[in-house]
DNA sequence: TTTCCTACTTACCTTTAGGTAGGTACTGCC
DNA sequence: GGCAGTACCTACCTAAAGGTAAGTAGGAAA
């Protein structure tokens, strides 16, 4: 029985949204563009060394893409790329069973733990 | 716009299966009750400390039932709740993802830093 | 009385993720 | 010259996750 390593594809999708900001960061990119401040603003609480961390984590995946329209001030955005598509979908169940179960978590953890 | 705490639910997914053994050691117990020492065995890696603490939170958050039988030597169990298998089921597409995109996730990840 | 077995517990250390505070580059505008 | 605006970078610190190695309980078997 050798499902040692991996029988369940959960560690790679884990290696890839692993973290406490990727999921967000994708959920608030996969409507089109996005600029780095844009980013920034809606995933409040992120530091700026931390976003750009992930972001550059996200491209160096192929799951974004990142655009420099070579300006000044500058101006990047940010997209998904086809296989980032594949996986923002993939995600799309366990964020409706987040949603459903958010109560659930939140008073079970109370319950356990304060 | 004010999507600031988790709009989509992933954060509280997360918080469930957060961590690098979590999604594993379900992976390994959806098929029935599993002692802990078979447990340990399948999650081939994981240290004795990391695998008691990580099924005491998943039996916390009301995803596994711990089974006590009551004998010397120790006898324990664990088994997926109702809510616990929920949670399996919205697991699969993720799971299935990282399955067929195991390859491209690693030549990418290879490309990009090695 | 000693050993075996299993599910834990404890103390300690290393690694990694995340956070803070500052700085840089570049150009247009005043 | 000095400031505004944007997307970064750097050095440093803290906290949390994870890993190692040892110990504990307690009845059954030798």
């Amino acid at each position: 029985m050798d499902t040692t390593d991996g029988p369940c594809g959960l560690d790679v999708s884990l290696k890839v949204i692993g973290g406490k900001w990727k999921p967000l960061i994708l959920y608030h990119i996969q409507d089109g563009p996005t600029r780095f401040s844009q980013v920034k603003q809606r995933v409040a609480g992120i530091s700026e060394k931390v976003l750009i961390q992930q972001l550059r984590e996200l491209v160096a995946m192929d799951v974004l893409i990142r655009r420099d329209h070579q300006r000044v001030p500058p101006m990047v955005d940010y997209a998904l790329t086809p296989f980032g598509k594949t996986l923002v979908e993939a995600l799309q169940p366990l964020c409706e069973w987040g949603t459903q179960n958010r109560a659930h978590v939140a008073a079970t953890l109370a319950a356990a733990s304060g």
